[in-house]
DNA sequence: TGCAAAATAGAACGATCGTTCGTTTTAATT
DNA sequence: AATTAAAACGAACGATCGTTCTATTTTGCA
């Protein structure tokens, strides 16, 4: 299975011609307002999701014309394309890159759930486009579809290359199943997401923590298993 | 933490009074149609959402007007609380009921995850409307959220309910924290909803299902644990 | 078989949606 | 300061939404 190495500029460089050939004669003053539309979108797209978002009530947000803000796009599956895209680039930045400066193996694979912990414990009022765009782009094709199923795929092959690198720094058993690790992680996080944020379940934060233990203690080489703590444990993980 | 038990006709019993005047004056012809008007909703709002679920487009399946649709429910906020009342009937009836012959402690938790396991894998075609639904509901307060929450609870205290029957069985070791090994569990269902029907990964069904045997190992008694197999192992699990 | 009631149809409503078009205002450049 | 292009506006479009109303058909019962 083929796991790329996440691009540091792939969002930009990865637009499709019409939005580049539009940004080719945009003005300062138009990207600006643009990148605020986009802004105030992923805010709302993140709260009613990205079928929800409605270009009317984005206008009235942004105190301007629905034509004015349209103008940016071209449609309104340009614009849930273009919320995505920012989505996954503020996600590298926060959960990604941050982890990457802990060294190879345990390390980084602790910083990057706890990255992860940090932000779905911040989405519990906002809301998770990865989870949120999930349901409702499932079985309708498009390309707002694929941007999304890139992205999360990305993300996803980026926390199974942390798990095989501590498998070869011998952190974990040499006979983990990598795939199999990862994905009972992402279980633990999607778990959170449903029950703190829909369900309202108190201690759900907690619990995804002890099951991250529960899992490193299970795939963890015997040799150097520590009692695992976490690199930054969030504060209130008790509630 | 109170756990109720599944009462056997719970849903018919608590029907809003307005609901219940409106079915006291109807005919078994009525009855009967709105019967399949509410199946025919299932099988979209599975699909498109809860929210995408349109009267136009359910007439249309139906062969009847949008009027004579909308006069069995009295508003489309009624229709979707029948929706997720059938879709909970359902759900009792395919994964409660039939584990409640298993003997209490691992066989009926085991018996539990097997018959949620099928039911979650068939949804990857149709979508599940306790996942597509708390998204949708995420942060929309109102008579339909209440209502799929309530259904949620109450099959994830049954949930818990099991376990904590295994443990007094001695199934699983005494200092077992029972929500969180329910916990663990969710996030097995939902990271296998997503991965499968999202990203259309191979081997979920399996990984969920070897997550489950990770989890019944760690939480195991040290007396009993058997090597762990599933009461109904699903074919075509290695896909 | 006749009669009342329930079930369905059909047309229309106000609202909102994404989108288009022509105009006007604003910004960037010479 | 003048010129040109980009940005924003405002009105309107066709479509679809949930809902309401009245008329018609169908059903269940005496």
């Amino acid at each position: 299975m083929p796991v790329t190495e996440l691009p540091r500029k792939s969002s930009r460089l990865s637009q499709s011609p019409r939005a580049a050939v539009r940004e080719a004669h945009a003005s300062p003053k138009g990207l600006q307002t643009k990148a605020a539309i986009v802004d105030a979108a992923l805010g709302l797209a993140t709260q009613i999701g990205l079928e929800g978002l409605s270009i009317g009530a984005l206008a009235e947000v942004m105190h301007m014309s629905k034509s004015g803000v349209f103008a940016h796009f071209g449609s309104r599956e340009e614009l849930q394309i273009s919320v995505v895209r920012e989505y996954h680039v503020r996600f590298e930045d926060e959960v990604f890159y941050p982890a990457m400066r802990e060294p190879r193996g345990l390390p980084r694979l602790r910083a990057l759930f706890a990255n992860w912990m940090r932000r779905t414990s911040a989405e519990i009022d906002s809301g998770c486009l990865y989870i949120g765009g999930a349901v409702e782009f499932d079985d309708r094709p498009g390309p707002v579809r694929d941007e999304l199923a890139s992205s999360v795929r990305t993300w996803l092959a980026a926390m199974y290359r942390a798990v095989v690198q501590a498998r070869e720094e011998g952190h974990v058993r040499a006979d983990a199943d990598a795939q199999q690790m990862a994905f009972e992680i992402h279980g633990l996080i999607l778990a959170l997401h449903y029950e703190a944020r829909f369900l309202k379940t108190p201690g759900s934060i907690a619990r995804a923590n002890t099951g991250f233990d529960h899992i490193l203690a299970r795939y963890g080489s015997d040799t150097g298993a520590q009692p695992s703590r976490l690199i930054h444990p969030t504060p209130g993980n008790k509630e």
